[in-house]
DNA sequence: CTGTGATAATTCACATCGTAAAGTTAAATG
DNA sequence: CATTTAACTTTACGATGTGAATTATCACAG
């Protein structure tokens, strides 16, 4: 009985090519710019046959994000060479985290503005690859709090404070490209170690 | 010869008119999702009407937002209660800042996510109301630092630091409205705190 | 090999979009 | 009244997202 699962091979495999066609498009030419009929083109298939895959343009974007975030993770998690300071590992995953969305900008402003803006709420629900980038950040920062070094505040408030600080540069580094910013790495530096240092005990 | 005046001043009018049209429909509906055709209904007028007004549909946007950061700057300076304690008075800015986005998030999206789309680093240049706001900010900043409250790193770079820091939890609260946020109030004050705390000397 | 049923992909169609070009109307000037 | 000018509309084009109807492809039963 290999055939069917020749033909789910078949249709996954094709579901990643408009995937990854999507994802290339978007990136390059930005999410309004581009149409099913380009995506079509790309993968040589008609466009309608999209929609046997997704069910909208906004549910294609959609999926594109999860891998971005599922990318983020990864890179996030790569970098968990346990130094025992904790504070050196948060301020090692806030200038990661900038630099992925510096490095990807079109990724980033995707995931974390653009998808919000079709899909209410959703996208950190519970069990979400969202849900666990944010997880990964609180355990980093519970290990700061747990060892007195950073104030006794509420772990979330915590988070959501370094989260706020690095989404922050990243996309005004993004959206004002222009803009007379001092040098960028030492912007992005003097971010993250503002907010840590204000965090502190 | 009161002629010419009058017509100027009725031309005028119909520019105002398809203006705050637009800004109705953009805020209410999105950017996207709001035609030329919607706008020239509302006001009344043949869509192509619109184009003897505005290049096109991206420069409509612009002059909306140029609107809606002489409101932002008007809101800042309405609150130069010079307490002396200029700490005290940035942490206010920061904080009506953060409000002024929160009260009009689609505004405040359209400024500073959408825009940046479709005019490439335009906006912030020389002269522009938004180099204004981001000098109020700069003023703010520097006497903080001339009074040695904060440290004596530069004044651009403690500007843009702060401007992320608000800037990003504004945004987070606006485009994740689902998330498991702390109370807001608590998390708007804190970023403030924390920031202003990680740049005192 | 032929017919059958399922599944995958396509063709066609529609309403809507941004906006260019040509056409029309009305008001100001002589 | 005639003419010029400015304001506005009509018409038109190519592109868009996507639903419905249609056709092609293929595994399997007889």
């Amino acid at each position: 009985m290999g055939v069917k699962e020749r033909r789910a091979r078949e249709k996954e495999q094709l579901r990643q090519q408009i995937l990854s066609a999507a994802r290339e498009l978007f990136v390059n030419e930005g999410y309004e710019n581009v149409s099913m009929r380009k995506i079509a083109n790309k993968i040589e298939y008609s466009p309608t046959t999209i929609y046997l895959y997704f069910r909208d343009k906004a549910d294609l974007l959609d999926s594109v994000c999860q891998e971005t975030l599922l990318n983020l993770l990864n890179t996030l998690e790569n970098l968990k060479e346990d130094t025992s300071d904790p504070v050196e590992t948060l301020r090692k995953s806030g200038k990661v985290y900038i630099e992925f969305g510096l490095k990807y900008p079109q990724d980033y402003k995707l995931t974390f503005v653009i998808r919000p803006q079709f899909q209410e709420g959703l996208g950190l629900q519970e069990g979400s690859i969202g849900e666990k980038v944010f997880n990964y950040l609180r355990v980093m920062v519970s290990e700061c709090i747990k060892q007195k070094i950073f104030r006794q505040v509420d772990v979330e408030t915590t988070g959501q404070v370094m989260w706020s600080a690095v989404h922050g540069v990243t996309l005004l580094l993004i959206d004002f490209p222009d803009f007379p910013w001092t040098e960028k790495d030492k912007l992005i530096d003097t971010v993250i170690d503002t907010t840590i240092k204000g965090l502190q005990a």
